[in-house]
DNA sequence: GCTGGGTTCACTGTATGCAATGAATACATC
DNA sequence: GATGTATTCATTGCATACAGTGAACCCAGC
């Protein structure tokens, strides 16, 4: 057992779910899921139990489980929630931020600069999760951070998809996060945090917008 | 099957992590478990796979399934996070609330003046709980509101082990929240539900500093 | 043709059995 | 006595088997 079969059917699951492959309102039947996954019904159970836990499916009470819709109307509300979770973790974090944290976050920001210039989106991309990535980790305790998990396995998903601002645009606004953060100003951190995503959701709605006049 | 064995056992289940019944860091076993529950070890472990997704138990990568920790510190930060979240209902809600809800939030308010004036805390419990559940629950899509629940179930518990101020103090900042999302003033609405919820949060930290110096 | 009652069937929830793995213990060797 | 090794055991993960339930379907009667 190198790795659990039920963590394996889960995250492929996940996968099916984010990607589209299951689709919205979707009935999960667990026998033809199953056979599909090549696994028993046991290890797939657990899967969507924990999916459940984490709303990406719903289980009604009888029996029935369902897929979770994930339209942009939902991402956008599930990155209204990130921006105010994220904006929380900054401001947590801004009166005590250790030097070494704000070193590597300013590296992380060098070291793509140049795609910055360039235009690099895909290069810009894991640089961008890895910053809101690891200033989620940077919370002890970390029920806020294991809450913030599926939420930004979204955010990645999103991306993938194109839901991006032009690097030159967010770059800057990550600087002005970590310069906060810096000046251990709570309150100036979380409002370029919040601020900074939810430009991201103006840019969602008029996605809305668009999607809805074709 | 008039309720699902699994339910039953998740319910029961919480229950007895947030009592505290089962301790922090205690590994699960499994057949302890199930014969300490009168049930087979399948529902069980759908029970604990949920549970994993909410984070209440944690299991590791090498089959250990351990509670997590709510303590006051955990539960400092679970309030942190209920209120910005809770601050974000109030923000989204206010432009659009309609007439018949602010009517029924007044309605509960009045219900408990005297309650408040007697300081008749266990009747003005309910309605503190209904009152943001209420809210939560006005939120169309509920991706938020489900995020909430286990939130609210373990503020539930906070009130019910004592942490609650003063009817006196709160039945006032309640009102200051309708008004201001009948005022359709979204910065005010989210503002004073932070400010509600964050005063709770002084309250759990000065019990900590006291627990702590004993 | 439509409706009511019964039968079948698909699917889920639950229990149990088995195999595998990690830990603890006992033992042998240095 | 300490250390390395083999064996046992506790506990999990997985598959399968079974029972129960709701839904679809079919057929008779009006």
């Amino acid at each position: 057992m190198s790795t659990p079969l039920e963590k394996d059917v889960y995250y492929r699951l996940r996968d099916m779910i984010l990607s589209g492959e299951l689709v919205c309102g979707e009935k999960l039947v667990q026998e033809d899921l199953s056979a599909r996954l090549g696994v028993s019904r046991t290890p797939l159970r657990s899967a969507i139990a924990k999916l459940d836990g984490e709303n990406f499916v719903r289980m009604s009470t009888r029996g029935e489980t369902t897929v979770s819709e994930f339209g942009p109307r939902q991402i956008a509300e599930i990155f209204e929630m990130r921006a105010v979770l994220e904006g929380l973790i900054c401001r947590l974090l801004a009166p005590k931020i250790e030097r070494k944290h704000t070193i590597y976050l300013r590296s992380l920001m060098a070291s793509v600069a140049e795609a910055v210039e360039t235009g690099d989106d895909s290069a810009y991309r894991e640089t961008d999760i890895e910053f809101h990535t690891y200033l989620t980790g940077l919370i002890p305790g970390g029920n806020l951070g294991r809450l913030l998990e599926p939420v930004h396995t979204i955010m990645r998903m999103s991306l993938s998809q194109g839901l991006l601002r032009p690097p030159a645009e967010t770059h800057p606004e990550h600087i002005a996060i970590v310069d906060a953060l810096e000046a251990r100003d709570p309150d100036q951190a979380e409002r370029t945090m919040i601020d900074h995503i939810r430009k991201t959701i103006a840019l969602l709605h008029r996605r809305i917008k668009e999607e809805h006049r074709t």
